[in-house]
DNA sequence: TATATACTTCAACTATCATTGAAGTATATT
DNA sequence: AATATACTTCAATGATAGTTGAAGTATATA
């Protein structure tokens, strides 16, 4: 029997990382650092904008625990982001979990006319208008 | 080889995705439909907000093609709503694909000092004070 | 026909947050 | 010591979007 009144202690956590990743162009960033480009400089002129900008979104990676940073051992004026592997691995799990099709249940009669005893399956489902 | 200049088509779309999901009252709202609880008053009443509100949520989720809605065949006035298991399954994939492991690459050498021939492997990682 | 129910839409307010430009910090080079 | 580079922090702006209360719509019941 799922307890379902409680909101799940992950949903919050769930919902900060999915926040932090819904910025395009943070998502964007994300991207490019999964693919190997990770310093400020370059992240930044192949996003067209200025590097404070890439700070801020990095700054928001951070935070999150997604990305790490580095600096170059030669040369400490420069700094390098990369994926934060521990925290990805959470993030998929925490996603797995979360939008597990399995998950999905059948209607529940808690609602609905009293005398409507309802067959799920015979329901016609119908999208929307979506206005 | 991977071309990573171009963002990929799938990324904009992704981020409206998250950015839909991000909403902690929304997560919420759409974990309550997966769990089977589906009409609009039940939610309200389970998260302690106007039925208004829930309304605003639930058109924005199925905006994004997430949920859909189906009314009752014997009182037109509550309405039901349900998760779009194809979208679910869309959305499953995205996120799989977008946030897999095997996508991180080694930094690429085309920004910081150019005598840096950097062993990826030997750079120390400092996580930063996350302020 | 009048009232109640379930839900949606609307307009206004508010808060959050991405963006911008300038100033600031730290390190490296000359 | 002075300048340049790479990046960060700050304050201010603007846009987006969640919240609220009231009015509106559609269906059902008395």
């Amino acid at each position: 029997m799922l307890d379902v009144k409680s909101p799940p202690a992950d949903l919050e956590r769930l919902a900060r990382w999915l926040k932090v990743l819904a910025e395009p162009t943070r998502l964007y960033i994300f991207h490019l650092i999964m693919e190997g480009y990770q310093c400020n400089c370059v992240l930044g002129s192949d996003l067209g904008i200025p590097a404070n900008l890439v700070s801020y979104h990095l700054r928001a990676l951070r935070k999150a625990g997604l990305v790490d940073m580095q600096r170059d051992p030669t040369d400490a004026r420069w700094v390098y982001y990369s994926v934060n592997e521990e925290a990805l691995a959470a993030l998929n799990k925490a996603l797995g979990g979360f939008f597990d099709p399995e998950r999905i249940q059948p209607r529940r009669t808690i609602c609905g006319p009293q005398d409507t005893i309802l067959d799920v399956n015979e329901i016609e489902f119908n999208s929307g208008d979506q206005t």
